[in-house]
RNA sequence: GGCCAGGUAGCUCAGUUGGUAGAGCAGCGGAUUGAAAAUCCGCGUGUCGGUGGUUCGAUUCCGCCCCUGGCCA
């Protein structure tokens, strides 16, 4: 079995996973697509040292913020974690917020070429002179299939079903037919921490936001901008938060605007997790807001962890 | 206390020569296969401050009241 936390952000998952590890003797390992980064600590709300000193994660720091990564290396990487962690004899534990990873580990993925840096910037240069309708009728003829479910605004989805009718001379729909699955042998057990009350949530994200500032978010920014070769555009720099101040810092707004921006953002964020989370099934729901719910929570897993036979 | 300007969506405002109203931002719902904290799609959510009057019909016109801001006492 795999414990897995899941759940909007601010939503208190790491504090569980942690919580859970340490009762269960498990291992946790993040499923969080900027906690892989080094130096994106305030903004990401990685845990400290402290909390990392008694419960080691892995999957954390693995990355520099001007690599690129992918649901199919987090897959890749999560199965040996996950292998490693089973191995000691411990539980693998799971947490963090990102859906499309946490999809992808569960139920694989097709078998696809993967990104190609020098063909994504020629159809960056396109998309830019000639517009994603041009390219969204290219894609028409090539895989008329995939060019149905995308929408012509789409440029990120056009870009990549491109790219994969270039590379393999295949339509990206027809690769896409079957899901790879191996390694199916893990059986996860969803916590999913769903707040009762949005306002709440709202109110929660706020407040975390402006502690982030207070404990040296900009100056984490500043300091990755100061390294010279990160530029805003790199998936690492469009992280909630970090994209707002970098903008902020570029002179696009002040710094109040920046963190309104930024807590907006969150928001969005947590909306989306949510959406996501609603179309997940069997999760086992609980709300981190109420009182005790720690407690019920404990419970609930070490009741069905060793029914599980563990 | 008097005069003036306002009171319309969560916020900032537009508008209706009288036929129960619409923008931006915020919000809500959805999609999601190697960038996903990304990218994209859809949706106005409203006692038009209150109360009387005129009218077939008032958010709109008139009276009174309440609230906010400014000026004068």
């Amino acid at each position: 079995p795999v414990v897995a936390v899941v759940g909007p952000t601010a939503s208190g998952k790491s504090g569980l996973a942690v919580e859970v590890a340490l009762a269960l003797g498990g291992e946790v390992f993040n499923a969080d697509a900027f906690q892989l980064y080094r130096g994106m600590d305030v903004g990401t709300a990685k845990p400290g040292r402290d909390v990392l000193a008694v419960a080691p994660h892995k999957l954390i720091d693995i990355l520099d913020p001007a690599e690129s990564y992918s649901a199919a290396r987090f897959r890749a990487d999560a199965l040996a974690a996950m292998d490693e962690i089973r191995a000691a004899g411990r539980i693998p534990l799971l947490t963090g917020g990102t859906m499309l990873y946490f999809d992808a580990l569960q139920h694989g993925l097709s078998e696809l070429p993967s990104a190609d840096p020098g063909l994504r910037a020629e159809l960056e240069r396109r998309l830019a002179a000639e517009g994603s309708s041009v390219l969204h009728a290219e894609l028409m003829r090539l895989d008329p299939i995939a060019a149905a479910r995308i929408h012509p605004n789409d440029p990120q989805r056009i870009q990549r079903a491109l790219e994969v009718c270039y590379i393999s001379g295949r339509p990206l729909s027809e690769l896409q037919g079957r899901r790879r699955v191996e390694s199916g042998d893990y059986r996860y057990m969803k916590l999913a921490l769903i707040p009762g009350e949005r306002p709440l949530l709202h109110e929660i994200i706020e407040r975390r936001f402006r502690s982030m500032m207070s404990e040296g978010f900009l100056g984490e920014v500043v300091k990755l901008r100061a390294r010279g070769d990160l530029y805003g555009g790199l998936p690492s720099m469009r992280a909630v938060g970090y994209r707002q101040l970098w903008q902020h810092l570029d002179g696009e707004f002040d710094l109040p605007e920046a963190v309104r921006r930024g807590v907006v953002a969150t928001r969005r964020y947590a909306k989306r997790q949510l959406t996501w989370l609603r179309s997940e099934p069997d999760v086992n729901s609980f709300d981190s807001y109420v009182p005790r719910f720690m407690d019920d929570v404990l419970a609930f897993v070490e009741r069905s962890v060793t029914a599980a036979g563990v």
